[in-house]
Parts: C-alpha cells; sequence; structure tokens
DNA sequence: AATTTACGTCAGGCATGTTGACATATCTTG
DNA sequence: CAAGATATGTCAACATGCCTGACGTAAATT
C-alpha cells in the first residue's frame, strides 16, 4: 500500500520560505502540463524505433543518420553534421557503421570531388521505412481521436517550437514548403 | 557554393530496386512530416534546459529527476524508476549529487520507515521553475500562433501519443485529471 | 603556389545508461 | 518470533554516445 501523498507543490516540508518566491508569483503560468505530455510522448515516439533497432545493433544515433539520409538524398557529411548537431567524430562512427553493413552508400560529388554524397541503399530504405512505419501509427492513432483538421494544428504548433534563428539546409526545405503542406 | 540535390526519396541512384517495394506502396502514407517535426521540436525544446544547466554542471537526467520531484512532492525512489524507466544505479548518482548539493531532501517515510520521500528545497525549485520559464516561453510563442483553444488540441494530441498499456504513478494523475484541464 | 574547404582519423575523456551481486533496514506473514 | 519479501543503497565492470583537440589528405579556390 503506497502512501505516496502527490499534493501540491507548494505543501512540501521544506518549501513554505520558497512560496513567496516564483511559486505563487509565476509556478501557476508555467505549463508544466505540456512539459510533461511532451516528455512523455516523445519517450514513447522514440521508444518505437528503439525498441526494433536494438534488433539491429543499431541506437537512436544509427536511425537519425539514416532517416536524414533518406529523407533528402544526396546530403553531404557537413549537413548531416549541421542537422544533427553533433561532431564530426561522432557521426563518424555511426556512419561508418551504415556504409560497412550497407544501409547507406557513398557517391563522390560532380562539382566537387571532395564531397561524400550520401544515400540510402534499398535495405537502408526497408530499414527507415519500417521505423517510420511503427511511429506512423502511433501518429495514425493519436490524430484518430481529434477532428481531421487538427492535424495541421498540431503540424503548425510543432513548427512554431523550432528554433528559425540558424535553420541549417534541411530545416529550411522544411520551412519553405508552406504550413499547409499536407505529407511530405 | 552547395550542390546538394535535395531531390526526392525515390531519385537516388541505388534505390531503383526499391521502389517496388514499400516506397511506392507505403511511403506517402508515412507521417514524414510529423516525424521530422517532433524531431526538432523536441530537440530545441529540451535544448533551452539542456543550455541553462550547463551553469550548473548538470545534465538533463538532473533535471528529469528534479522535475518530477518538484511537481510530485514525496515521491519514492522506486516511483521515480518507474518514471524515468532507468536503473537504481543510473538514478543514484545523479540523485545522490542533487542531494549533496542541497537541491533535493530526504524524508522518512511515516508508514513505511524503509521509504525515503523525496522532496524539492527552495534551491532546487528555483532551479526548476526558471527551466520551466524558458520552456514555458517557447511554448507560450509557438501557441501564440494559433487559435486560443488549440492549445487544448496539442495537449490531447500528445496525451493520446503516449503509452497507457502500463502507466506508472505519475502517469496514472496525469491521465486521472481530465483531458480539459487547463493548468495543473 | 598558398590557402581554404571537405572529409577522415587518432587519442583521451565525460555523462549516462546497463547488468549482476550483495548489504541493510524494515515491513509482512505464517 | 522466525522467515521471507520489500525499499533502498552500493560496489564493480562495462557500453554507448557525446565531447575537445590535434593532425592528415585530397581537392577546390584565390
Amino acid at each position: 500500500m503506497p502512501d505516496v501523498n502527490f499534493s501540491n507543490p507548494a505543501s512540501n516540508p521544506d518549501s513554505r520560505a520558497a512560496e513567496a518566491r516564483a511559486a505563487a508569483a509565476r509556478d501557476g503560468d508555467l505549463r508544466w502540463d505540456i512539459i510533461e505530455l511532451l516528455f512523455f510522448a516523445y519517450r514513447d515516439f522514440v521508444g518505437d524505433a528503439d525498441h526494433e533497432l536494438e534488433a539491429f545493433g543499431f541506437g537512436r544515433a544509427h536511425h537519425r543518420v539514416l532517416h536524414f539520409v533518406y529523407r533528402y538524398p544526396g546530403l553531404k557529411v557537413a549537413d548531416l553534421l549541421d542537422v544533427l548537431r553533433i561532431t564530426k567524430q561522432s557521426l563518424g562512427r555511426v556512419l561508418k557503421q551504415l556504409l560497412d553493413e550497407g544501409y547507406i552508400v557513398q557517391k563522390t560529388g560532380n562539382n566537387d570531388r571532395r564531397q561524400r554524397l550520401l544515400f540510402a541503399t534499398a535495405k537502408g530504405e526497408a530499414l527507415v521505412g519500417r521505423l517510420a512505419g511503427l511511429q506512423t501509427t502511433r501518429i495514425n492513432r493519436a490524430l484518430a481521436d481529434l477532428a481531421p483538421d487538427d492535424a495541421e494544428t498540431v503540424r503548425r504548433f510543432l513548427r512554431a517550437m523550432i528554433d528559425r534563428d540558424d535553420p541549417d539546409k534541411v530545416l529550411e526545405t522544411i520551412f519553405k514548403t508552406g504550413p499547409a503542406t499536407k505529407k511530405d
């Protein structure tokens, strides 16, 4: 029989002094509910893919790389670094695995022979497609509870949550297509 | 002058064989747009807090612990493990730091003296409040672009994205409050 | 010819997660 | 009360994914 009280934040033994502080003044204005919902929703959303990836000996990092390479064929290594916001060294390891195991191929750039343009192979497409399928199922299930045009509201909310100060190339293409884009 | 083509997924040199596969059949039905928007939105959303946490020598793990302890005062260690879905050992390290540095206090349970109920101190509340403030600013900015009741649509979407098979205690309380809950 | 750019790689380190085993205090139950 | 279950803490060892800094090489630009 658990006796957790789950009472209101203000009623805890050590916060009497803090009640006069930000709590009373600002706490009620904070979006605690959405903050928590985002945490749980994203946890379960990526959990779909994480679970499947285990069977391949891959992690979340592999998924991200494969996803963006599939979605934006001919992506350069430098572009990928911009999008994922990780270092060359971190990317190097997972990219090497994906190349070695045949999920991605490199192709020397036509104009600039220094570049290694990245493409997903059929094997890579199959994997990323299966992962997107799992996540799509979850999204469709969630949208099914809502009105038809609420999907567009969700899209607009998510777009507005994204920083637009220094958009990388992928983000530019995402935002270039008007806010009313249905699917891709 | 970059020469990335950013063409359609299907037009890549190694995927001819795959076109007949899932691509043509299912690719168009996948929610690529929302999948990517969720990635970028969550990246920037947690980025707000990550940046601030650096100044304290803390990471995302500390934030999560402090958040749930503040929000659900008297949370037991076991409850925290359920919510965060990590092991006792992982939690132990960050929790110890938060205790040592005075962001959280323990209190022996009244009914069950084995339990260590967790509470945020004033110092802990100040930090978690500042972090929630940053994230709230982003959420409010995003919602400002939408119609007033669209906030409820977003909440309902996020709720529906969450697994409800084995809800832990925190999730139970979140779902117990009706879907129309405004703020906490 | 000199510099810059795109990419790769080596060495070492930190944070966060894991499994498995074990210890201690406390509650519950036969 | 004795025996077992529960809540928590801790030790050792390890994996992953991230980091900084330095260096090398090929190809483009100036």
